[in-house]
DNA sequence: TAAAAAATTTATCATTTGATAAAAAACTAC
DNA sequence: GTAGTTTTTTATCAAATGATAAATTTTTTA
């Protein structure tokens, strides 16, 4: 559980009585790889920390997947929309590797966010984060084109790209997979 | 002052205190059509409300604009990308009408929020929602084609719509203004 | 290890979007 | 109101990506 304590305490220092009571909430679980933590449909309420492994957060559209991002190892991440705007999930989560990880109910974190400013402090700028995220995806999606999505993709992500197939990576950039593939052969 | 008050207050009680305290650090201004809010290349480090008009949140890539999001009357938004990376911005605001705002630092704002819990709450709240926004940008954009976000685009905001030029709702859709325009032309 | 299954590549044709140029329409300023 | 400016439309051709099918390679499993 150290990477997870050492995560939350990066941004903002939490207390040791914060901490024993987030560590009473946690629970470690495993998944293998294919499986699936999150349905479309279901009402996820957990947030997610991996200590090993990788998982797709994605959802279906017209049958074909789409990817949103990868979470890897020491990442905090949730289906916070099905959460916050308390309706079904429209996004799956799969693990594309044997995984192990934490999870808590977000109900009950955002309980000890009221009863401990520090950690309120912690996911205000966890979700700050998660915004320059997303702000720089949607900005490059605008900007490039699939070719340099790829590569920008590479360079920023070399130890991903071992890991991941190129059909999530296809379903990640936003093209098909064999576009990628073509785009490959022409480089 | 009253719409940015009832703003701060829907999601989470601001105390009398604490909005008085806030009222000390915010400055009313306005800038006319066409103006400049931030730059690129300035450093970033105030928050708006408008209470009248429409921006623009955009920058530029190889000559061309690519519009993140359009911020009209009643919202809190900012360039916090320049201020959380402590970088200069990539980032322009620029004003597509006459435009009357509120606008405060975003340090004394983190300030107020350190020792105000039920701020840093309505931070962390305002940080989510801004999430799923750009959250649901990126999963359309992935879906869709051109034609079906131009549509959802006129679904989710008639109103806008007639306050926006074509050549804007292009650069917001991610295409040119010519291809949008053919697009209409095949509806 | 062999067979089966899954992932990747290659090829072909269709569709979408971009680039460019020019015409038409709408708006602005004097 | 008219000239000038900006925005939008139309047209043509090029480039990028999708859809589909089939071949090849890699991985999994019995």
């Amino acid at each position: 559980m150290i990477d997870f304590i050492n995560f939350l305490n990066k941004n903002s220092k939490i207390s040791s009585e914060c901490l024993n009571e987030l560590k009473a909430i946690i629970k470690r679980k495993t998944i293998t790889k294919g499986g699936t933590i999150i349905n479309t449909n279901s009402h996820s309420k957990e947030l997610f920390f991996i200590t090993k492994g990788i998982i797709k957060f994605c959802f279906n559209g017209d049958g074909k997947e789409f990817i949103m991002r990868f979470f890897e190892e020491n990442i905090l991440f949730g289906d916070i929309e099905s959460y916050f705007k308390n309706r079904k999930s429209k996004y799956e989560i799969i693990a594309i590797e044997d995984t192990e990880y934490f999870t808590f109910p977000i109900s009950e974190f955002e309980q000890l966010c009221l009863k401990h400013h520090s950690l309120e402090t912690f996911f205000r700028n966890f979700m700050v984060i998660a915004n320059l995220n997303m702000m720089e995806r949607v900005s490059e999606i605008l900007e490039e084109d699939a070719k340099k999505r790829y590569i920008n993709f590479t360079n920023k992500n070399p130890k991903l790209l071992n890991r991941i197939s190129l059909g999530d990576l296809a379903n990640y950039l936003g093209i098909t997979q064999v576009s990628l593939s073509r785009i490959r052969a022409n480089m």
